[in-house]
DNA sequence: GATGAATGAGCGTTCATTCAT
DNA sequence: TATGAATGAACGCTCATTCAT
């Protein structure tokens, strides 16, 4: 018993050792895909700046690929954690949407610059596997969203036009996140301060989902 | 002169295979990109597709880069020739904005999937140099629109709320156009008929523009 | 504590191991500048007799360039090592450069016909980097023979008539024993025995250094 | 008849170009291969600088290999007409050798130093045959000046020791002929003037002749 | 588990040379 | 003769991946 205690120790402290090195691995990826690049960032790099071996990357991923796409499985769940759930909470009004607009753009744009970067800009145009990926998650998030367009025309008594529109707001809701965050972001480079231009993205896209919501009347 | 002729006639006829050259390579390179992505495409790949030599790719271009950079710039000037003229055509109502938006979704998604694609994948996330120059594009682009959307409010009789707000409304329309175009072209692959979504999205936009519009009061 | 000894064993054999592989492909590599000479010499080749893969050369090398440099250091460091030294020593006479000519003519060119070709000849007409790695140990060779010169001709009490006069002096010596070496081992294909040859080469450059060495006399 | 002429004189003033071209063609690649080296020199470059097309290099010389040989040999003839000859006026001194030694130092190094980088610099090591074409040069040099020492020594009444002794002295002549050209104008970039040098060049080895010049004895 | 030396396919690029005009 | 576009073999070099220790 006093064996197996002892074991048991080692065992979980070994545990949490393999979980840090995975985050280290992991965290000097993310780093050096958004300094440099995806392609220009070698795994020789990514060992070097996380302080292990070569092998020790090949043991915690299968390959660079596998890097890129856990890193973007991450960036997705957080992304869903943060806003995605406020697209969930919408209610009889478009609140919630208008919330998870702000969360975006005054705390994820703020925050988590570099993850923006790798989801918009350095999984973009890479192999199938990883476009793949990329795409699965901005369906989800579409999807979110979409859920939250619906829900929102229903509760507020409002129909959609046509049959792919609640889907097309999702897009442009999520496309005007992307082009905000990367123009001012990545491209004139405001260190992270979206604040009043989020408010205006956010008046433009509730604008634009009133002007696709069309009031109630009997279908054929 | 008859040989004056012959040699003007020979030289005329030198310089028309030297563009169709420059031409078939630079098609060559197009299509790959789009269809295996630039850094999946190799130097001898679209010398084979091209037909040529490797040399005469880089007798015409000085190098891979260079390839891209030349199909930004014509993507860039075909799509500003097409679609951009309009948002400069806007006069006292939106309608160039929405006639703009037509020509994108109907036209342009419909005729070059290839460049969108070039433009919206391919070019993201590679070298800082075709970074730049795509950023360059995309700002002279969202300089239109923004151009569009200044006038239109002036001549409408409407305010802006904030100082980038006309930025915005120019980077959302973008990226909406990007957006819409990526997922339903790509990642949807509807083969181009976007007809019916982009007049959603321009429903999306307009009603976006429209509640940034505030009525004009006096200045402080 | 056994183990520590294992590991410092295996540590120890693979720290051997790595140099037995530098000097393996350093060898590869001086065999074959020597034989074909630098250009004509690829790193495939180096690589082949080293019986490494190319990658393997990269590792311990930074690029071709870097092969050359290595060797002419190493080459450098030997003769300095073996020749220079006598100069060095150099006493009241003029036997210490006489010694280091025999050392020269009767040693060196017997024993490392490829690196003087490698100093005198493949090193000689290449990148900016190459040359000035060259005439930086050229210098160092020629300093080393002018402070010989300048030693005995004090310790002698001679007076040299010009400001540059040693270094003429050196530089000619050098000169000889360069153009010597070049001219029987490499022209003639003399399989090294130098012997003879050398031996009047020697009595020229005494009676060279000689003919400069004037009385001393009050300076003005 | 008057046809002729005619002919003929447009056939003397193509000649004339021709010539003209020809000359052009080699001092632009000497030009460039004294400023740049051999191997960094293309073809190309060559034909801008002497502003003809590549077609037209080829058709003058048989390939890249052919310019610089021809080149040597003209740096060869110039070298022996200037020089060379002087060591074959060598009559019963050695006031020929020392006249050569002031005409190469004063004269040759200060007008065309580009000459002595193409045959001291840019020709060593380069393809087998340009290596024996410049080792060619080189022993009919190296027998212009044993032919003096020889006539010299007889003419003197002198013996030489050894078997090649005569060769040796020629060897290490134009072997200090080399280097001080060389140390002096490429490494320490004198601008031409050797004045000085040169004269101490000349007492060095005149000493070293001299230093191998033993009186006539009966020879067994 | 961790290491890092070794691999080698594959890349972008160069440039001497040719030849139809 | 003169041109210069076209060729393609050959090069140096990179780097994701493997595996013996």
């Amino acid at each position: 018993m006093g064996n197996q205690k002892v074991l048991s120790r080692s065992a979980i402290r070994r545990q949490r050792e393999r979980e840090e090195r995975y985050q280290t691995i992991l965290r000097a990826a993310e780093t050096l895909f958004y300094e440099k690049g995806y392609h220009q960032t070698s795994i020789t790099q990514i060992s070097d700046l996380a302080e292990v071996s070569v092998g020790t990357v090949y043991f915690y991923f299968k390959n660079k690929e596998d890097l890129l796409i856990h890193l973007l499985d991450e960036i997705s769940f957080l992304f869903r954690s943060r806003i995605g759930k406020e697209f969930k909470n919408t209610g009889e009004s478009l609140d919630g949407i208008m919330k998870a607009g702000y969360l975006f753009f005054d705390e994820f744009c703020r925050l988590f610059p570099e993850k923006l970067a790798i989801m918009y800009r350095e999984s973009v145009g890479q192999s199938s596997l990883v476009n793949e990926c990329r795409m699965n998650h901005q369906a989800k998030i579409i999807g979110d969203v979409e859920g939250a367009i619906l829900q929102a025309a229903e509760k507020m008594g409002f129909d959609l036009p046509g049959q792919d529109t609640a889907e097309v707001i999702a897009v442009s809701i999520t496309g005007i996140f992307d082009s905000i965050a990367s123009h001012f972001l990545f491209s004139k480079k405001r260190s992270g301060d979206l604040k009043s231009v989020g408010d205006d993205a956010i008046t433009f896209l509730i604008g634009g989902i009133k002007n696709l919501f069309v009031p109630k009347k009997a279908k054929i």
